[in-house]
DNA sequence: TTTACAAAAGCAATCGATTGCTTAAAAATC
DNA sequence: GATTTTTAAGCAATCGATTGCTTTTGTAAA
């Protein structure tokens, strides 16, 4: 039973005197066969219990009705939802997804590209790892060919589609509505800046602070404050100083903004009253903790079906004059009790 | 740039004078090629921007290095973390990774499995949707010389490889646990009961009260009751009773046991004195909530290494025979304060 | 120098489906 | 009834890489 080879439309062609033309052609819909041969090849194909061949099939069309997608993480919140929303289309439109995860790692994420390269891909969606370097990977991309698009964390220097939130804008709204609380010291945690997110985290952070005439003090920025106990960590030293901030922006992740939590409580500093934290991409237990942490909603599920949708819509049918390149998910500060110091 | 064709073998053969057989000999490392030429060729190869087609060779050579994934959902802790860890193991081995997510559907589940095997993948990892109707799909996998694992929610009447958590042992301990601390009506949160999983936890809720002597009433058994709103709702009902109990399993999940910590909050009931809560899974959030709540840990990510070497190991070696073809991975009662009433 | 043998390269079929083109058969028109 | 048009089916090349087999070339042994 295992080794048994597949049937192909030969074995139907051969079974009911018809050539293998004849049956490629009714078992695709096409017209050219008579209703009742089409009927009869229909109902040997099941008998044999045949599936098309993809391989065969892509060879010979030329394409490959399947997408890659790599993501520096599979098993990370945002990035398994907009995963989960990308299926959410391609499975509509018959398409395949090949997964990769780059680990935060250059050099995987450019054997990843490489395979899907290889595998001949119709389009590639992408979000840089952490240790990018250079885009020459990207580049080859189109070399060969397959179409790119890019979501998240992206290389702007590139022209290519893509998909991003609004990260600028939601760092400014969330610094702001710290300010109008009445936050007067407000820490930034950032994160690596050879990625375009934090970078513009960090802009929106000094942006806010410019705006309401507050000075930018550098001891209040910290960095690589990406995880819980590296937030942790940033926490305590910030709380040391000799002038401690009274509010602390995770622009990193709600991991980090966790951590800021552990030190408050630990150091029985009370939050929001003595010190205001927000974090950023709503992850499910910032609702759940004690106080509660705003945060900023980047609808990571509706980020993956705009990159996929992008594909279907736009690019596959090649509208790329006068085309918008790059499309925004406006992200929602979310306010919970973490920021809420005028109640 | 976009529509040039893509360079392949025979693009170097010409450029060189050679015949593309050689080539392919050159590049995939054989024999029977002298080592002056073949250096050539690699050179040209690598000039040319030549990439393999793997469509065409996987095609000749009858074989793919593509394994699918069929998951409820992609984007659930469980699962991710799950595919994470097959990832880690089939990236090592070169081989891709289609992944599809059946949304709990059993007919969506039936439709990934037949585009897998048009696919023509080497082997299909699944976990079965939750409103699973038979098991034809599975058996038509095997029909097309497709390997099968299944892995944590499995079909129990088939004899292919799983990989399991041990679901039975883990609620009968979690149970156990619960009696120790010295509660005496333990409610139980049950899910669809076509899955193993949840029957197996339940059948370990029932174990562990047989083996203590404890009577089954079966007012303290809620079905369905997997989500936070349903495990809210079925603790509300459960709290009404004449005689309401005084802990409640989550097996479902811990979503259902924050859906229970929820209503204990919102009407003043004190855990773990008055009621003691136990989830399933080991969600990040567990550690986090007020109090934090006692859970199963299912190492979810080394499920799926398990998986993935299970396949690479044994399967694909053929070592059928006299094989063990359950593994079990052992799962971990998560002790918080959710359950210690003693302290 | 001739023969024997190994190494290197070429030839051609193959994997399975698709498709432009040609031929055959059936239906419609005059 | 003859001719044109439509429809159905067959033929054969093609997609790109692989591989068993044959031929050619080069080297070593006789």
């Amino acid at each position: 039973m295992e080794n048994q080879k597949r049937t192909t439309i030969y074995d139907i062609a051969k079974k009911l005197n018809l050539n293998a033309s004849s049956v490629s052609r009714a078992l695709s819909g096409n017209s050219n066969v008579s209703e009742t041969t089409k009927q009869l090849i229909l109902k040997t194909a099941k008998e044999l219990n045949y599936r098309q061949n993809s391989m065969a099939s892509n060879l010979r069309k030329g394409e490959n009705q399947t997408i890659g997608v790599v993501v520096p993480r599979i098993n990370q919140n945002f990035f398994s939802n907009v995963i989960a929303g990308i299926e959410e289309v391609t499975y509509q439109k018959g398409y395949n997804l090949i997964i990769c995860q780059s680990n935060e790692s250059y050099e995987r994420e450019v054997k990843c590209v490489d395979t899907l390269i290889n595998q001949h891909v119709s389009c590639i969606f992408l979000s840089i790892s952490a240790d990018f370097e250079n885009n020459d990977h990207l580049k080859s991309i189109a070399d060969h060919g397959i179409k790119l698009i890019q979501f998240d964390r992206v290389d702007d220097t590139m022209d290519t589609y893509k998909v991003l939130t609004g990260n600028e804008e939601a760092a400014f709204e969330a610094v702001s509505h710290l300010i109008e609380q009445g936050y007067k010291r407000i820490a930034l945690l950032e994160g690596p800046q050879n990625l375009n997110i934090f970078r513009l985290r960090k802009a929106g952070y000094l942006e806010a602070l410019k705006k309401h005439g507050f000075p930018i003090i550098d001891e209040l920025i910290r960095e690589n404050a990406w995880t819980r106990e590296l937030g942790a960590k940033a926490t305590e030293d910030l709380l040391a100083l000799p002038e401690p901030p009274d509010a602390i922006f995770a622009s990193t992740s709600d991991f980090a903004a966790l951590g800021v939590l552990d030190v408050a409580q630990r150091e029985g500093i009370k939050v929001p009253q003595q010190l205001g934290i927000c974090g950023f991409s709503n992850e499910a237990f910032t609702e759940i903790t004690q106080p509660s942490i705003t945060t900023i909603d980047q609808f990571s599920k509706e980020i993956g079906k705009n990159v996929a949708n992008l594909y279907f819509q736009k690019m596959k049918k090649g509208v790329n004059i006068d085309e918008q390149k790059v499309v925004n998910i406006k992200p929602q500060l979310i306010i919970r009790s973490s920021t809420l110091k005028n109640g």
